[in-house]
Formats: structure tokens, sequence, C-alpha cells
DNA sequence: AGAAAAAAAGAGTTTTTTGTCTTTTGTTTT
DNA sequence: AAAACAAAAGACAAAAAACTCTTTTTTTCT
């Protein structure tokens, strides 16, 4: 479905949402061993979100990552697409260079409603409303 | 989403439902030529399909690959099944090994609904019918 | 100002996936 | 029986993804 390091990063945001603000920032080790996943991979990803200005981040003593404001009104679906590029939601489901609808594969238009599915998954879930019922509920990152 | 073999067998399959049958078999040169994919990789993956019985081969003069009336009654779940492994469809969307209804991820309900969809489509669909479709409206591989 | 902390940047390494090439086995036709 | 054809099998090569290590830059605290 999506790469490892697609994975990676929306745990990781999900856990700065969660964990994370201005005032309490956190570092990278902390996140990877929080995930059990690969430091310095996960670094490595989290530059391309700070970069996308998806997460926040600040450099010396008592810095690290965290979500600002309008981070935390950013969607998952961005996410994704800084991570694995915006051709995952577009590309044909069978890897056809040329389907479209005018010279659609043969699972064209059943495809046309499972990504929009997807889509809508990744994109109206709020960020903040997530890491309230993580913090809540406890959910396992 | 899937691999490159796993598309790559998507649309072999297709292609054999829609221009082969036991008195008219196909060498995987055709397939290849005709799909624009790597002919020995195509030949390797269509090895793992016939052994899964999803479709039928024969060597020799006159040999090739071909789709058997049980073939055909076969669907697209299984073919992704057996080249990508049944993981695909039941590991979770963020790549939490303990995901399950009992430790869900923030996303999980969201994305039992959305998986339903995609195995819906891959299953629910005839390969008998999308054969027709194929031939009938030209649809491309 | 100096030291330390932490991200940013960049260069490597390993593993997996994708793709190729060669040999073997089985079948059919002559 | 021999030759030719085509898949099966297996070993190999290249490219991409995943992961690691080192150096640089920025910030903060003393």
């Amino acid at each position: 479905m999506f790469s490892k390091t697609c994975k990676y990063g929306l745990r990781a945001v999900l856990y700065l949402a969660a964990n994370a603000k201005q005032n309490k920032k956190v570092v990278v080790k902390e996140i990877a061993e929080a995930l059990d996943v690969p430091g310095p991979f996960l670094a490595k990803l989290m530059q391309q979100l700070a970069r996308a200005q998806l997460i926040s981040s600040t450099k010396g003593p008592n810095g690290g990552f965290y979500m600002n404001e309008k981070n935390m009104r950013s969607n998952l679906r961005q996410v994704v697409e800084t991570l694995d590029g915006p051709e995952v939601f577009s590309s044909c489901i069978m890897g056809l260079p040329q389907c479209s609808s005018e010279n659609p594969c043969p699972l064209h238009e059943k495809a046309i409603i499972f990504r929009h599915s997807l889509l809508d998954l990744l994109e109206k879930q709020s960020i903040t409303e997530m890491a309230q019922r993580i913090q809540d509920a406890g959910l396992s990152l």
C-alpha cells in the first residue's frame, strides 16, 4: 500500500500531534523509540515533512520537533503525498501508463470509487481530533 | 499500492482471458510485447500463477499459456494474493504490527471500510465478464 | 565567547525488488 | 528417433528502497 517511509511518517505526525507542542518539543530519538523504527531513517523523512511545513522543528538545546497550529490543520493525505509522491493517488491500479477516463483499464470505474474512499479517509480525519483520541483511548502508534 | 510483479500479473491474466483459449495458446513473448513489460520477468511471475493454478500452460511446439474453465472462474484477489502475499489485505495501513480491533490504530475503523471496498472490487468482478468487455470495448491492458 | 544540544545535509551501505541470462525439462512435429 | 519449440528452473545483475554514519549548521545555556 504505502512505503515504509510513508507509514513511519504517518505515525510520527500523529505521535507529534498527541505528544508535542511548541513548549514541549520532542527529539527524534524519543519518537524513534516510541514507534520502534530506525532513528536516522526517521530523521531523514522528518526533514522532508518539515520542509513541506507539515511539522515544525528547531535546532539546539531544548529543540526538537512539534506541531504548530497550522501543522495541526493539515491532513494525512498531505503527509502521504510528500513522502510517496502524489502519483500514489492518481496512478492506475494496474499500472497502465495511459489509463484515463478516455482510455480506461478494465478496473478503472470501480477503482475510482475505491480511491475516493481512501482519499476521504486520509483527508477528512482531523489531526487534532485524532490526537485527542490517541491520548484519551490510548491508541497505539 | 501493488508491486510491479502484481500489476504485470493482473494485466497478464486479463490478457490471457481475453486472447487465449485451450486451442489458441499464447507464448510469453507475445504477452510481454502486448503489455510492454520485460519478458523474462513476466515469465517468472507467470510460473507462480501457473503453480497456483490461476492460469494454465503447456510446453513444446504450439504450447504456451491459456485459461481453462476453472481459471476463468478465479478472481483478481487470488492473483494479488499469490504475487504480493495475503498480508496486503490484512496488514495495518499505518504498518503497526499489533494493530487489530482490540488494539486499533487511529485509522483502523475507517481503514476496514476502505479495505472492504478494495476486496470487493477485486473479488466480485468476473474474469469472464471482464474479458468480454476488453474485447468488445477494446480496453487497454 | 565557548560548549553542548539537536536538526540539516550529505555520503555511504545493505536489502529488496526488478530485471536478465543460461540451462533443463517436457512436448510436439517431422 | 531427432529436431525444434516453449515453459520451468536457477543463477546472476541492476536499480530502488531502506537504513546508517559522519559532518555541518543553528540555537541555547553557562
